[in-house]
DNA sequence: TGGATTTGCTGAAACGGTTCAGTATAATGT
DNA sequence: ACATTATACTGAACCGTTTCAGCAAATCCA
């Protein structure tokens, strides 16, 4: 087995310190004031050893590897990665070219978030990418560690929080505002987990709309979706109620494919007898029967500002305005809603 | 800023060498015999100075990194992420988390296949597990390097590859096959780009399959799909056609679903008048109308084996059987593929 | 009681670079 | 002819860990 060929040995061949080599081999034989026939010399040393430099080496030599860790909440690693983390990965790496950055996908997860934090401050990249809630103790530990760390998605009250999200309140109300406008006016919402801040938020947004358009706010069309399974009773008995609402605002596409199903499954026509909009416009909004209506978050905008503002952070203190950034969402009209049906004021009467 | 504490500071803290601290840190203790109260010593070193090791330095001496590459074709980086990629990068992620190694995605993409093979045998990582052509140039320096690269979803011939694929000849017979069983005699097939071994292979198989059964094999049956743009011409002169074929064996889902859609346009229904079967059997599968019938790979299987063979490999010679895995794929029958319709011998009439 | 073995620990080298603060030589200015 | 400056290069320190070989002291065996 030969033994790796080093910056030494080119040195040698060339008849140089291993000093210079290094700044010929980095491009700085300029500043570094090497002489061109020098310069040439090495750069000819470096190809007939066929000598090829250790990132490793070099990590440790400057203490920066210009790579950062990608990382999303718990369960998207091993279940169901959606096409909403498909796509985030596709424009992170996208940010990442643009930027020289290469990226890590950390599996040596911890129960415990001390240790999960060493993983990332471990060297291997000079930062974090996140999507995980707020109150994540991993995401505590960093920002405790001052490690450059960015949540995207994702907002938090942290005093040195440094986020890139989405405006999901305003989501939420735009998806709201989108019914109202088509004439509904029992507008129910299925809502993603409790502890889910996104979903609180557009919950929020939810109710403003209503409010605005002086619409009473009744919880009980407010259901909680839970994935697949599961998710069904809870959902066909809020449809099969006299007065179920004519225009629901779903937690996630997927969810809301579900809910076609699931109304189709009950006779319910959609956009005839019930309009929906989902969140995400994923790809598969096109395909399905009825195109799915669906707030868009500017993924691919979201991540170019996360990675910026990771770099920047490796360096110095980054201007405030930039840390903290909240981007409006896009409504994409397809074909899942519409107006409500003609008697949905006398909704009333389908029981009898 | 405070300097990083080293495993130096640590030893002094305990009052050893750091070379003791060390074996401790790494559960070494027991064959360094070091004992039980000094090791309990160092530990509690280690957490008063809140000691985080460095994987850099660790990666320098151990000349490992304990990290793999996950590489693809040029195109899925930036471009469309289909669900395939998506689903692999899943269970790449899983069978490494399974194997406590990390995953890189190398964005210092370069044009000249030397340096590209650079980024990848510079220490970060262990090895490379890539989709690729088998001629790839990057491909064919890494192995002339001897560095540590498996090939997955395609095979190559070259004499010491290692790879990791799906028998798509196989794949192509199964689809073919399945269509021929309910009954179909004139089957067209939608191919995948020309360079494409994997398609070049599932067209042997479609012709294999036509062969057994004694159907002629017609080359005009055969269109190349060009992804969602530009295809329709091709496509749409082959449907129009008036003794066109009553089924069809598609490239991938994504071009099945443009083929319902165009079908559709012209009053074909599906699986009606054409049945339809496509490769990967994504979730979209289920959602789209009709259900898609398709052929899947078995991903999950194929990731594992090629993750567990390139580790292997960073030790010592693998057994050759182990070296080169090709697994059968699947078919899942859903709705798109039925019995032909009953005129289908009486087509031309179709086109007064 | 003396030699052999075990126990417990460590010194030094290795891993492969980068960067700071020079130094020796050559060119320039007066 | 001498001081000054620019040119071209380098020595040594540093980054943080692992591992090999070996050493001193304690224990064992006859």
């Amino acid at each position: 087995m030969a033994r790796r060929v080093t910056i030494q040995d080119v040195a040698d061949r060339a008849g140089v310190g291993k000093v210079t080599v290094s700044y010929v081999l980095n491009g700085k034989d300029e500043e570094a004031r090497i002489s061109p026939a020098t310069a040439e010399r090495i750069r000819a040393a470096a190809i007939e050893l066929n000598y090829r430099p250790s990132a490793v080496g070099r990590m440790l030599a400057r203490s920066q590897a210009d790579a950062v860790a990608m990382v999303f909440q718990y369960g998207d690693y091993f279940g169901a990665q959606t096409a909403f983390i498909s796509e985030v990965m596709r424009c992170v790496c996208k940010a990442c070219v643009e930027n020289q950055v290469d990226v890590v996908l950390h599996t040596k997860l911890a129960s415990d978030p001390l240790t999960e934090a060493n993983n990332f401050t471990d060297g291997r990249v000079d930062g974090v990418l996140m999507i995980r809630d707020a109150e994540d103790a991993t995401y505590l530990e960093l920002v405790a560690r001052d490690f450059p760390t960015v949540l995207f998605f994702c907002r938090s009250d942290q005093p040195n929080a440094h986020y890139i999200a989405c405006d999901n309140q305003r989501g939420g109300r735009m998806a709201t505002e989108h019914l109202i406008h088509l004439g509904h006016t029992r507008i129910g919402m299925i809502r993603g987990g409790m502890g889910s801040v996104d979903s609180n938020d557009r919950l929020v947004g939810y109710q403003a709309a209503l409010n605005t358009s002086g619409i009473n706010f009744d919880p009980e069309l407010v259901v909680e979706y839970h994935g697949a399974d599961g998710h069904s009773e809870d959902f066909l008995a809020l449809m099969q109620r006299p007065d179920r609402p004519t225009g629901l605002v779903v937690w996630s596409d997927d969810a809301a494919f579900e809910c076609i199903r699931l109304c189709n499954g009950i006779g319910l026509n959609v956009p005839g007898d019930v309009s929906l909009i989902g969140f995400d416009s994923t790809h598969a909004c096109e395909r399905s029967n009825p195109p799915l209506t669906s707030i868009r978050q500017p993924i691919e905008l979201i991540c170019a500002e996360a990675v910026r503002l990771l770099l920047a952070l490796r360096k110095s203190p980054v201007d405030a305005t930039l840390c903290r950034q909240i981007f409006p969402p896009i409504l994409d009209v397809r074909q899942s809603t519409g107006h409500p049906p003609k008697n949905s004021s006398t909704m009333r009467s389908s029981t009898k």
